[in-house]
DNA sequence: AAATCAAACTGATTTAGATCAACTCAAGGT
DNA sequence: ACCTTGAGTTGATCTAAATCAGTTTGATTT
């Protein structure tokens, strides 16, 4: 195992998380943290590649990543894949199989990576004595429709070079909620992955980062990033010709 | 005014409503019912272009079509409008104002169209009384994340005509739903919306549509679509070569 | 009925990005 | 150390769809 920082030991409660800060516990009052703690599930990390979901598995829990990364991915009419999300350290994901009560994608790790289990039914009892707990749900799920609307927008209306700016611009957002460097970071998936994802080709995406390199708006090393012009990026994603 | 049909008296309670068969009512006792009729708002029809609400107003309901038809737009970085859904009689909208309290779309009527407003402060309030409608918002909720992942994968993944092929059968399968033909319909969308939706031009929709009534698939005039290929365009979009 | 205006269609041309094809580089495996 | 393998980059070519430029149609106004 390579990946150092994520070989901790498994916190015992959600308590002592360092995620505590932007879980779901946020809201809770002490009492009721202790009546979640009891219900999340805690497992060992899963490696590279490995699946914590498949699409059709029957629905039961909803996750959390702790430390790693994770892609959802769902398999369109003829067999192709087609990356949906990626998921960060304090970022939850497997909502899509509440309406159906089967996962709609597949959930993977990107990297050695430990995962949160909420068990939905557990989750739902819950609620009678903790109600904020389904409120919490909600914005979740409707935070989630937020996103993928904004992807949506992103794939309609932009070009190659806008799509990739939009995501690197918005990973560095939301490392930056992490506490982690926004301008030096190291991108969880691979060439192909962002292209599925932005809906382009891996030869688009590599030439891409290298006309950004070219433009000085970052430096690009394989998976390291380092941004350093981010105005330009904003810029070229607000402004230009870019879209159709 | 000259929609005769959607001209008629408004339903005075949900039981009367000839959308209650795949409204929320659907999953309600009789008592429950009754309560939620008290909570629910029908106001007089919109007219063409008339805003049901604006992106950035307080989010305050949630509402679903009884006849008639919606699309749902957001604005993007700067300033172009990029619509995010197409909303048919019996389905609800609206609820991407959760998250944040405030709507994240603008939405408006495609044409004459009477609208339900479920109030989201009282129906919260109903939960105590009748559980399972937070149950059914959470539902909602849950089938609009994967309807907008749908639209995702389309728009990663498919070629124009695919796209288009897509919207159609789409549009057809959720008409079959209201027991309404499923091979001749009047599209409610102009071709600037519907190309603004699938991340095109207007010349590239309207050469798609002649394109597929050169090959026999259907017959357009305006509006009116007959679908008369579905088998033809099912093939078009799952099989060949269309994609990247 | 003529004039106006917007939506839709069609043709010609251009272009962004896909496809095809090498090549480089780093990581394992034997 | 050598071979394999897969990810990533780069170049040359091709093509689907954008753009540009009318034309057609149908609704609305005068």
């Amino acid at each position: 195992m390579k990946n150092e920082e994520t070989a901790y030991a498994i916190p015992v409660s959600c308590r002592d998380c360092r995620m505590s800060t932007m879980c779901i516990p946020l809201s809770l009052r002490s009492d009721e943290l202790y009546k979640l703690d009891q219900v999340i599930q805690r497992g060992s990390p899963y490696q590279t590649k490995g699946s914590i979901f498949y699409c059709g598995d029957k629905f039961t829990s909803a996750y959390a990543v702790r430390s790693g990364s994770v892609k959802t991915y769902c398999i369109d009419n003829e067999g192709r894949e087609q990356v949906t999300g990626f998921f960060l350290p304090g970022e939850k994901f497997g909502w899509d199989g509440l309406a159906t009560n089967y996962h709609q994608n597949t959930a993977v790790a990107m990297e050695t990576t430990s995962i949160c289990e909420i068990p939905y039914g557990q989750l739902e009892q819950l609620n009678s004595t903790v109600p904020s707990i389904q409120k919490h749900v909600i914005k979740l799920l409707s935070k989630e429709i937020n996103t993928d609307q904004r992807l949506i927008a992103l794939l309609a209306g932009n070009s190659a070079h806008q799509r990739l700016a939009s995501l690197l611009l918005n990973i560095s957002a939301r490392l930056a909620q992490q506490k982690l460097s926004s301008t030096r970071f190291r991108l969880p998936m691979s060439r192909g992955e962002i292209s599925n994802y932005l809906g382009m080709t891996v030869e688009t995406v590599s030439r891409a980062f290298s006309h950004f390199q070219r433009q000085k708006y970052l430096i690009v090393n394989k998976k390291e990033i380092e941004l350093i012009d981010k105005p330009a990026l904003q810029q070229l994603i607000s402004n230009p010709d870019g879209g159709h």
